[in-house]
DNA sequence: AGGAAAAACTAAAACGATTTAGCAAAATTT
DNA sequence: AAATTTTGCTAAATCGTTTTAGTTTTTCCT
């Protein structure tokens, strides 16, 4: 366990400054007129002593460390974690490490996390927020720290953000679900209320209905606590089935819930789409094998992470974001497989 | 977007040193005999700056960065990204920070990555390695680095590891296929040939089996490489298929396995568990509601997380594994749903 | 009063890199 | 041969903390 070789060890191993040593290593010799001779026994010496840079020491110099921060509210979940690995292989490919953090739809948890990451001074953030509002974000763009919202954002926000199209995802699951035949349709989404896809997929959901004039009672639009899923929606399943009121179909809002659905009608033999159809929000692979298989609206995960990266990416490098990037908002898809298709 | 206050800032707007500063901060005052009412005074100061130490510089001065590293093959996979979940909220509280990279089964890119994440001075790393031998690790174990190793271990290995059953895995497994009675058998793994949760599980499931005379053909022990998982089971079912053999069970041994060879069961219509049983490794969620639902082998994902946090943690801290827990096996679970049950 | 002990605080070094400003020797120009 | 430029290199400052080894002042003891 041989002490830690340094730029120092180097220099003087060789006889030379440090300052040789560094800009040999930063590839700036040739800039500040080292000899040629000098740097191969710079570089000589460094694979002979195995000398590993001490990237602490480089991050505090520079004030920079060259990693990122992702923030989501749980990386255990289907969607973010691919997500988080998109940014993962991006980092990777330019240098970048990743730190994954899980807000838990919690708030303070979240601006801990930031405030934490901030300390340790990341080069940057991408997120899908729990906040309730633009407010702390507009102070997180004057503290200067780079930062992209994915998923979720607000209005009158300052910080550059990509999402999908999630009203036009709510339109879509509508319009199918009424081609289909149904009209009682339920909805289920999560709590809190300022969640911005959960409140524009189901305001395009509703719209594209109404075209039809096709109205969902307000009970049949249910929000469930993080963490509650499944208590929640086996109450309201129960609950639809004892009265003898179950809507013909039902719009899932993310990939857990549309499982959690699925999962509480299975045991209450409820059958699917026979009884109820199910239309889920979030592609995930084995809904394609699930018997029945489930409809969705998927989103183009790879997409989004490289337009958050390349966002992010660019504004370290101190790139101004233009006005017509701020808010980049990506089309979604629809893919129909059994669970809305009656036989 | 003001200058950063530092530990100096603070000092000088109070007339005093910043070795009382740093001292307060650390909660050392007490022991170093500063006055209370100093104290005070220097903390209002700090709430009134609105202070915010550079971790980078105390990282760097004090040679700990308060983060760990966790090594997996893929951070999408759900295993290891429930592992990983678990593993963050450990660290976090504790006071760490997490750094999830995944290494696609590839043992250079795998070796990249420590290197990268000891340049910076990560305190620990949890590994579910990827590499082929022991070697690597007993260097790392050398150079005084703090890991320990999950899910996949070696012979002769000096690193504390935590892991599961594998062998009694297999076993669980085939006795309850052999109950259900079901003798031809197929198992389907991942290459490269090293990876000793496979081969564990593989040797298990071969000893049970072994034991009411029952053999399994080599051309039915499958190993696809990782990556190419789809492709491989699709070719491979076909082949049974046409050539009218097929087996009337299926070993899968990981979750994603099992969702490609369910996924490709159902493109060729193939009726589980009417034509063939599927019995899998790692319980994922939705396995409980796909038709059918899914026999697995559960591992205790929570508890895995759980005791190898533990041991980086104690190593952190500077004390020795003891023998006995250098090597911690967790036993499994077997959860037996539709997908192994004739009906 | 003189010396020892305790209380309250500080100066300066250290961590390992990068960067600024500049020096000495050699080569070139005049 | 003196002046200038170029080539090749270096000393020292700097980043923000923690920590070591004191120092100064006050209190206490005899």
């Amino acid at each position: 366990m041989g002490k830690k070789i340094s730029i120092d060890d180097i220099a003087k191993s060789l006889g030379v400054s440090k300052t040789l040593v560094s800009l040999v290593l930063n590839n700036k010799a040739d800039k500040h007129g080292i000899s040629p001779d000098t740097q191969k026994k710079v570089r000589d010496k460094v694979k002979e002593l195995n000398y590993q840079p001490n990237m602490l020491a480089r991050g505090f110099r520079m004030g920079k460390t060259n990693t990122i921060g992702v923030l989501v509210s749980d990386i255990s979940n289907r969607f973010y974690s691919r997500i988080a690995r998109s940014i993962e292989d991006l980092a990777w490919s330019h240098g970048y490490t990743v730190i994954i953090c899980s807000t838990d739809e919690d708030l303070n948890k979240e601006s801990e996390q930031i405030r934490l990451l901030r300390d340790r001074k990341l080069d940057g953030l991408i997120i899908s927020t729990s906040q309730d509002s633009a407010e702390p974000f507009n102070k997180l763009v004057d503290s200067g720290l780079p930062h992209v919202l994915i998923d979720r954002t607000f209005e009158g926000m300052r910080s550059p953000s990509v999402s999908v199209d999630n009203f036009a995802g709510g339109r879509l699951a509508a319009r199918h679900l009424l081609h289909q035949g149904y009209r009682k349709i339920a909805v289920i989404g999560i709590t809190p209320d300022h969640i911005s896809t959960i409140n524009d997929r189901i305001t395009g959901f509703q719209s594209a209905l109404a075209e039809e004039g096709v109205i969902i009672p307000p009970e049949w639009i249910i929000k469930t606590p993080f963490g509650e899923m499944d208590n929640t929606i086996k109450g309201k399943l129960q609950q639809f089935y004892q009265a003898g009121a179950m809507p013909e179909a039902i719009f899932t809002l993310n990939n857990n819930l549309t499982s959690a659905c699925m999962l509480n009608l299975r045991k209450l033999s409820i059958d699917i789409p026979g009884q109820v159809a199910i239309m889920g929000f979030d592609d995930v692979s084995f809904f394609s094998f699930t018997r029945p298989s489930i409809s969705v609206i998927a989103q183009p995960i790879e997409r989004i992470s490289e337009v958050a990266f390349d966002l992010l990416l660019r504004q370290i490098e101190g790139s101004k974001i233009s006005e017509k990037e701020m808010s980049v908002k990506l089309p979604v898809d629809i893919v129909i497989r059994e669970s809305t298709i009656k036989s």
